[in-house]
DNA sequence: GAATAATATAGGGGCTGTTCCTGTTTAGTA
DNA sequence: TACTAAACAGGAACAGCCCCTATATTATTC
Protein backbone atom coordinates (compact mmCIF):
# COMPACT_ATOMS: atom_id res chain seq x y z
CA UNK A 1 0.00 0.00 0.00
CA UNK A 2 2.85 2.33 -0.97
CA UNK A 3 1.85 6.13 -0.99
CA UNK A 4 2.80 8.11 -3.94
CA UNK A 5 4.67 11.36 -2.80
CA UNK A 6 1.63 13.54 -3.84
CA UNK A 7 -0.65 11.40 -1.45
CA UNK A 8 1.69 12.25 1.24
CA UNK A 9 1.64 15.54 0.87
CA UNK A 10 -1.58 15.77 0.93
CA UNK A 11 -2.09 13.73 4.10
CA UNK A 12 0.22 15.11 5.99
CA UNK A 13 -1.33 19.14 5.02
CA UNK A 14 -4.73 17.58 6.14
CA UNK A 15 -2.98 17.05 9.63
CA UNK A 16 -1.35 20.23 10.08
CA UNK A 17 2.27 18.70 9.74
CA UNK A 18 4.93 20.37 7.62
CA UNK A 19 6.32 18.82 4.20
CA UNK A 20 9.52 18.16 4.34
CA UNK A 21 12.02 15.65 2.61
CA UNK A 22 13.02 14.29 5.65
CA UNK A 23 9.14 13.51 6.89
CA UNK A 24 8.15 12.28 3.46
CA UNK A 25 10.85 10.11 3.21
CA UNK A 26 10.45 8.61 6.10
CA UNK A 27 6.78 8.11 5.93
CA UNK A 28 6.89 6.72 2.19
CA UNK A 29 9.52 3.84 3.18
CA UNK A 30 7.08 2.87 5.84
CA UNK A 31 4.31 2.97 3.67
CA UNK A 32 6.00 0.48 1.40
CA UNK A 33 6.91 -2.03 4.06
CA UNK A 34 5.11 -4.37 5.89
CA UNK A 35 7.80 -5.84 8.49
CA UNK A 36 6.94 -3.45 11.16
CA UNK A 37 10.60 -1.78 11.35
CA UNK A 38 12.65 -0.47 14.48
CA UNK A 39 13.51 3.39 14.41
CA UNK A 40 16.87 2.30 14.04
CA UNK A 41 15.45 0.24 10.66
CA UNK A 42 13.86 3.29 9.65
CA UNK A 43 16.76 5.84 10.62
CA UNK A 44 19.50 3.18 8.53
CA UNK A 45 17.42 3.28 5.38
CA UNK A 46 16.57 6.98 5.78
CA UNK A 47 20.02 7.84 6.14
CA UNK A 48 21.16 6.59 2.37
CA UNK A 49 19.05 9.32 0.68
CA UNK A 50 19.54 12.04 3.44
CA UNK A 51 22.80 11.03 4.71
CA UNK A 52 22.51 14.50 7.03
CA UNK A 53 19.42 13.29 8.62
CA UNK A 54 19.36 12.73 12.49
CA UNK A 55 17.96 9.93 15.12
CA UNK A 56 16.94 12.57 16.87
CA UNK A 57 14.91 13.56 13.50
CA UNK A 58 13.32 10.41 12.82
CA UNK A 59 12.04 10.08 16.53
CA UNK A 60 10.90 13.13 16.26
CA UNK A 61 9.16 12.23 12.76
CA UNK A 62 7.46 9.00 14.19
CA UNK A 63 6.22 10.63 17.45
CA UNK A 64 4.43 13.41 14.82
CA UNK A 65 3.06 11.24 12.62
CA UNK A 66 1.62 8.95 15.59
CA UNK A 67 0.18 11.50 16.95
CA UNK A 68 -1.40 12.57 13.53
CA UNK A 69 -2.54 8.64 13.99
CA UNK A 70 -1.03 8.59 10.50
CA UNK A 71 1.31 5.31 11.89
CA UNK A 72 0.94 3.44 14.75
CA UNK A 73 3.73 1.93 16.96
CA UNK A 74 3.95 -1.44 18.12
CA UNK A 75 5.34 -3.19 21.05
CA UNK A 76 5.03 -6.94 22.13
CA UNK A 77 8.22 -7.00 24.50
CA UNK A 78 10.82 -6.77 22.20
CA UNK A 79 13.58 -4.48 22.94
CA UNK A 80 13.18 -1.68 20.18
CA UNK A 81 9.46 -0.09 19.10
CA UNK A 82 8.17 -1.07 15.95
CA UNK A 83 5.98 1.24 13.77
CA UNK A 84 3.68 0.46 11.04
CA UNK A 85 2.05 2.50 8.51
CA UNK A 86 -1.09 0.41 8.22
CA UNK A 87 -3.66 2.02 10.48
CA UNK A 88 -6.71 -0.18 9.43
CA UNK A 89 -7.78 -2.42 12.17
CA UNK A 90 -5.60 -5.54 12.33
CA UNK A 91 -4.17 -8.08 14.57
CA UNK A 92 -0.59 -9.23 14.80
CA UNK A 93 0.98 -12.45 14.27
CA UNK A 94 4.64 -12.70 16.21
CA UNK A 95 7.18 -15.05 15.15
CA UNK A 96 9.19 -15.78 19.01
CA UNK A 97 12.40 -16.92 17.22
CA UNK A 98 13.08 -14.07 14.85
CA UNK A 99 11.04 -11.81 16.09
CA UNK A 100 9.39 -10.89 12.43
CA UNK A 101 5.66 -9.40 12.92
CA UNK A 102 3.31 -10.04 10.30
CA UNK A 103 -0.35 -8.26 10.47
CA UNK A 104 -3.02 -10.63 10.09
CA UNK A 105 -6.98 -9.74 9.06
CA UNK A 106 -9.71 -11.33 11.05
CA UNK A 107 -13.51 -9.90 11.30
CA UNK A 108 -13.97 -12.08 14.20
CA UNK A 109 -10.94 -11.20 15.78
CA UNK A 110 -11.93 -7.70 15.42
CA UNK A 111 -15.47 -8.20 16.89
CA UNK A 112 -14.29 -9.73 20.21
CA UNK A 113 -15.78 -8.33 23.27
CA UNK A 114 -15.22 -9.11 27.12
CA UNK A 115 -17.99 -11.31 29.03
CA UNK A 116 -19.67 -9.27 31.43
CA UNK A 117 -16.50 -6.62 31.94
CA UNK A 118 -16.21 -8.07 35.47
CA UNK A 119 -16.91 -5.37 37.22
CA UNK A 120 -14.32 -3.10 36.64
CA UNK A 121 -16.51 -0.92 34.46
CA UNK A 122 -13.44 0.06 32.15
CA UNK A 123 -14.65 2.15 29.45
CA UNK A 124 -13.58 0.51 26.44
CA UNK A 125 -11.89 1.83 23.76
CA UNK A 126 -10.59 -1.04 21.52
CA UNK A 127 -8.52 -4.22 21.95
CA UNK A 128 -5.62 -6.17 19.92
CA UNK A 129 -4.62 -9.25 19.60
CA UNK A 130 -1.55 -11.51 19.11
CA UNK A 131 -0.85 -14.59 18.31
CA UNK A 132 2.70 -15.87 18.58
CA UNK A 133 5.21 -19.13 17.87
CA UNK A 134 7.37 -20.54 15.04
CA UNK A 135 7.24 -18.32 11.75
CA UNK A 136 7.82 -20.57 8.55
CA UNK A 137 11.59 -19.87 8.27
CA UNK A 138 12.53 -20.55 12.02
CA UNK A 139 10.52 -23.99 11.90
CA UNK A 140 12.81 -24.97 9.13
CA UNK A 141 15.65 -23.67 11.02
CA UNK A 142 15.38 -25.58 14.05
CA UNK A 143 14.39 -28.43 12.48
CA UNK A 144 18.04 -28.73 11.99
CA UNK A 145 19.86 -27.07 14.68
CA UNK A 146 17.67 -28.82 16.88
CA UNK A 147 16.72 -26.25 19.43
CA UNK A 148 14.68 -23.09 19.25
CA UNK A 149 17.03 -20.10 19.20
CA UNK A 150 17.05 -19.54 23.20
CA UNK A 151 15.27 -16.39 24.59
CA UNK A 152 18.14 -15.91 26.84
CA UNK A 153 18.64 -13.22 28.64
CA UNK A 154 21.15 -11.12 26.28
CA UNK A 155 19.80 -8.95 23.64
CA UNK A 156 18.84 -11.09 20.52
CA UNK A 157 20.53 -9.36 17.66
CA UNK B 1 -3.43 -16.18 45.30
CA UNK B 2 -0.60 -15.22 47.58
CA UNK B 3 1.57 -18.36 48.23
CA UNK B 4 3.43 -19.42 52.22
CA UNK B 5 7.02 -19.54 52.42
CA UNK B 6 6.88 -23.05 52.91
CA UNK B 7 5.30 -23.62 48.96
CA UNK B 8 7.46 -20.86 47.50
CA UNK B 9 10.06 -23.12 49.06
CA UNK B 10 9.01 -26.39 47.55
CA UNK B 11 8.14 -24.35 43.76
CA UNK B 12 11.83 -22.88 43.75
CA UNK B 13 12.75 -26.68 45.13
CA UNK B 14 11.00 -28.49 42.41
CA UNK B 15 12.43 -26.05 39.57
CA UNK B 16 15.47 -26.50 40.97
CA UNK B 17 16.23 -22.88 41.99
CA UNK B 18 17.96 -22.61 45.13
CA UNK B 19 15.84 -20.82 48.05
CA UNK B 20 17.11 -17.70 49.12
CA UNK B 21 15.74 -15.12 51.46
CA UNK B 22 15.89 -12.93 48.77
CA UNK B 23 14.42 -14.83 46.13
CA UNK B 24 11.51 -15.74 48.21
CA UNK B 25 10.64 -12.11 49.14
CA UNK B 26 10.26 -11.62 46.01
CA UNK B 27 8.51 -14.18 44.84
CA UNK B 28 6.10 -14.07 47.53
CA UNK B 29 5.65 -10.64 47.00
CA UNK B 30 4.50 -11.24 42.93
CA UNK B 31 2.27 -13.95 43.90
CA UNK B 32 0.35 -10.91 46.72
CA UNK B 33 -0.23 -8.52 44.04
CA UNK B 34 -2.10 -8.40 41.12
CA UNK B 35 -0.84 -5.17 39.58
CA UNK B 36 1.91 -5.96 37.26
CA UNK B 37 4.81 -4.37 39.18
CA UNK B 38 7.61 -3.10 37.31
CA UNK B 39 11.38 -4.31 38.08
CA UNK B 40 12.04 -1.07 39.82
CA UNK B 41 8.47 -1.74 41.73
CA UNK B 42 10.12 -4.78 43.25
CA UNK B 43 13.35 -3.33 44.01
CA UNK B 44 11.87 -0.42 45.82
CA UNK B 45 9.16 -2.83 47.36
CA UNK B 46 11.97 -5.68 48.67
CA UNK B 47 14.42 -3.41 49.99
CA UNK B 48 12.57 -2.20 52.64
CA UNK B 49 13.00 -5.64 53.86
CA UNK B 50 16.62 -6.31 52.25
CA UNK B 51 18.05 -2.50 52.40
CA UNK B 52 21.29 -4.26 50.82
CA UNK B 53 19.81 -5.86 48.26
CA UNK B 54 20.92 -5.08 44.57
CA UNK B 55 18.77 -3.85 41.58
CA UNK B 56 21.03 -6.74 39.61
CA UNK B 57 19.70 -9.10 42.08
CA UNK B 58 15.99 -8.25 41.09
CA UNK B 59 16.49 -8.31 37.49
CA UNK B 60 18.66 -11.86 38.55
CA UNK B 61 15.79 -13.49 40.29
CA UNK B 62 12.93 -11.92 38.05
CA UNK B 63 14.52 -13.75 34.91
CA UNK B 64 15.69 -17.19 36.53
CA UNK B 65 11.91 -17.26 38.03
CA UNK B 66 10.80 -16.60 34.44
CA UNK B 67 12.93 -19.11 33.14
CA UNK B 68 11.67 -21.98 35.42
CA UNK B 69 8.39 -20.39 34.38
CA UNK B 70 6.63 -19.67 37.97
CA UNK B 71 6.20 -15.81 36.50
CA UNK B 72 5.71 -14.17 33.39
CA UNK B 73 6.96 -11.03 31.72
CA UNK B 74 4.35 -8.70 30.04
CA UNK B 75 4.43 -5.94 27.90
CA UNK B 76 2.12 -3.55 26.25
CA UNK B 77 4.54 -0.74 25.11
CA UNK B 78 5.00 0.64 28.65
CA UNK B 79 8.39 2.32 29.23
CA UNK B 80 8.67 -0.66 32.02
CA UNK B 81 8.77 -4.88 31.45
CA UNK B 82 5.61 -5.94 34.10
CA UNK B 83 5.97 -9.12 35.87
CA UNK B 84 2.82 -11.30 36.81
CA UNK B 85 2.93 -14.43 39.03
CA UNK B 86 -0.37 -15.62 37.32
CA UNK B 87 0.42 -18.32 34.77
CA UNK B 88 -3.07 -19.51 34.75
CA UNK B 89 -4.18 -18.51 31.03
CA UNK B 90 -5.86 -15.17 30.72
CA UNK B 91 -5.77 -11.54 29.06
CA UNK B 92 -5.24 -8.29 30.37
CA UNK B 93 -7.06 -5.38 30.24
CA UNK B 94 -4.94 -2.08 29.98
CA UNK B 95 -5.81 1.65 31.24
CA UNK B 96 -4.12 3.83 29.15
CA UNK B 97 -4.19 6.65 31.17
CA UNK B 98 -2.98 5.58 34.41
CA UNK B 99 -1.18 2.16 32.74
CA UNK B 100 -2.85 0.17 35.28
CA UNK B 101 -3.12 -3.52 33.91
CA UNK B 102 -5.87 -6.03 35.38
CA UNK B 103 -6.32 -9.47 34.68
CA UNK B 104 -8.87 -11.02 32.71
CA UNK B 105 -10.27 -14.13 32.68
CA UNK B 106 -12.61 -15.33 29.90
CA UNK B 107 -12.63 -18.78 28.48
CA UNK B 108 -14.27 -17.25 24.93
CA UNK B 109 -11.26 -15.12 24.78
CA UNK B 110 -9.30 -18.48 25.61
CA UNK B 111 -10.45 -20.39 22.67
CA UNK B 112 -9.66 -17.88 19.75
CA UNK B 113 -8.21 -19.63 16.49
CA UNK B 114 -7.10 -17.74 13.51
CA UNK B 115 -9.00 -17.78 10.51
CA UNK B 116 -7.13 -20.03 7.42
CA UNK B 117 -3.42 -18.94 8.94
CA UNK B 118 -3.55 -17.07 5.65
CA UNK B 119 -0.94 -19.33 4.42
CA UNK B 120 1.75 -17.90 6.76
CA UNK B 121 1.88 -21.28 7.93
CA UNK B 122 3.01 -20.26 11.40
CA UNK B 123 3.12 -23.06 14.13
CA UNK B 124 1.04 -20.72 16.38
CA UNK B 125 2.24 -21.39 20.37
CA UNK B 126 -0.65 -19.11 21.50
CA UNK B 127 -2.48 -15.88 21.66
CA UNK B 128 -3.17 -13.08 24.17
CA UNK B 129 -6.08 -10.95 24.16
CA UNK B 130 -5.49 -7.20 25.40
CA UNK B 131 -8.56 -4.64 25.88
CA UNK B 132 -7.59 -1.10 26.50
CA UNK B 133 -9.43 1.50 27.88
CA UNK B 134 -9.99 4.01 30.73
CA UNK B 135 -10.17 2.22 34.14
CA UNK B 136 -12.45 3.77 36.05
CA UNK B 137 -10.64 5.96 37.95
CA UNK B 138 -9.10 7.25 35.51
CA UNK B 139 -12.89 8.26 33.76
CA UNK B 140 -13.83 10.09 36.77
CA UNK B 141 -10.44 12.61 37.03
CA UNK B 142 -11.07 13.06 33.50
CA UNK B 143 -14.49 14.30 33.83
CA UNK B 144 -12.60 17.49 36.02
CA UNK B 145 -9.53 18.20 34.27
CA UNK B 146 -11.37 17.66 30.93
CA UNK B 147 -8.09 15.72 29.10
CA UNK B 148 -6.74 12.80 29.66
CA UNK B 149 -3.23 12.54 31.16
CA UNK B 150 -1.17 13.32 27.85
CA UNK B 151 1.41 10.89 26.61
CA UNK B 152 4.81 10.63 27.79
CA UNK B 153 6.20 12.93 25.20
CA UNK B 154 5.01 16.54 24.73
CA UNK B 155 2.70 17.25 22.47
CA UNK B 156 3.98 17.71 19.10
CA UNK B 157 2.87 20.77 17.36
C1' DG C 1 28.70 -30.40 62.01
C1' DA C 2 32.42 -29.44 58.59
C1' DA C 3 33.98 -29.54 53.71
C1' DT C 4 32.80 -28.86 48.99
C1' DA C 5 30.78 -27.51 44.66
C1' DA C 6 27.43 -24.90 42.56
C1' DT C 7 24.72 -21.01 42.57
C1' DA C 8 23.20 -16.35 44.19
C1' DT C 9 24.29 -11.74 45.68
C1' DA C 10 26.15 -6.90 45.85
C1' DG C 11 28.26 -3.38 43.68
C1' DG C 12 29.99 -0.97 40.11
C1' DG C 13 30.56 -0.12 35.37
C1' DG C 14 28.76 -0.05 30.77
C1' DC C 15 25.67 -0.46 26.83
C1' DT C 16 21.85 1.18 24.15
C1' DG C 17 17.42 3.00 22.85
C1' DT C 18 15.32 7.11 23.53
C1' DT C 19 14.71 11.89 24.88
C1' DC C 20 16.27 16.61 25.98
C1' DC C 21 18.62 20.91 24.87
C1' DT C 22 20.11 24.46 21.76
C1' DG C 23 21.04 26.92 17.87
C1' DT C 24 20.10 26.81 12.86
C1' DT C 25 17.32 25.99 8.87
C1' DT C 26 13.14 25.50 6.38
C1' DA C 27 8.14 25.33 5.01
C1' DG C 28 3.99 27.81 4.70
C1' DT C 29 1.77 32.24 4.43
C1' DA C 30 1.06 37.00 3.37
C1' DT D 1 10.56 38.63 -0.16
C1' DA D 2 9.88 38.68 4.72
C1' DC D 3 8.11 36.56 8.81
C1' DT D 4 6.93 33.00 12.11
C1' DA D 5 6.24 28.61 13.74
C1' DA D 6 7.73 24.21 13.01
C1' DA D 7 11.28 21.02 11.91
C1' DC D 8 16.08 19.90 11.75
C1' DA D 9 21.00 18.34 13.23
C1' DG D 10 24.16 17.45 16.64
C1' DG D 11 25.55 16.52 20.94
C1' DA D 12 24.70 15.53 25.59
C1' DA D 13 21.92 13.36 28.98
C1' DC D 14 18.92 9.86 30.82
C1' DA D 15 17.09 5.38 32.22
C1' DG D 16 16.33 0.64 32.04
C1' DC D 17 18.72 -3.14 31.96
C1' DC D 18 22.73 -6.23 31.58
C1' DC D 19 27.69 -7.70 32.27
C1' DC D 20 31.70 -8.59 35.16
C1' DT D 21 33.89 -9.94 39.38
C1' DA D 22 34.66 -10.92 44.00
C1' DT D 23 32.27 -12.50 47.95
C1' DA D 24 28.66 -14.93 50.33
C1' DT D 25 25.25 -18.42 50.74
C1' DT D 26 22.91 -22.69 49.73
C1' DA D 27 22.40 -27.65 49.19
C1' DT D 28 24.91 -31.85 49.44
C1' DT D 29 28.05 -35.28 51.00
C1' DC D 30 30.69 -37.06 54.29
Amino acid sequence: MKLTQQQIRELCKAKGLKVTPQRCAIYMMLTARTDHPTAEDIYRTVKRAYPMISQNTVYYTLSALKEAGLISEVNFGHKHARFDANIDRHHHLVCVSCQEINDLYDETLDRLSMSAEKGRQYTILGHRVEFYGYCKRCQEKNKSSSRPEGHSRRAVR
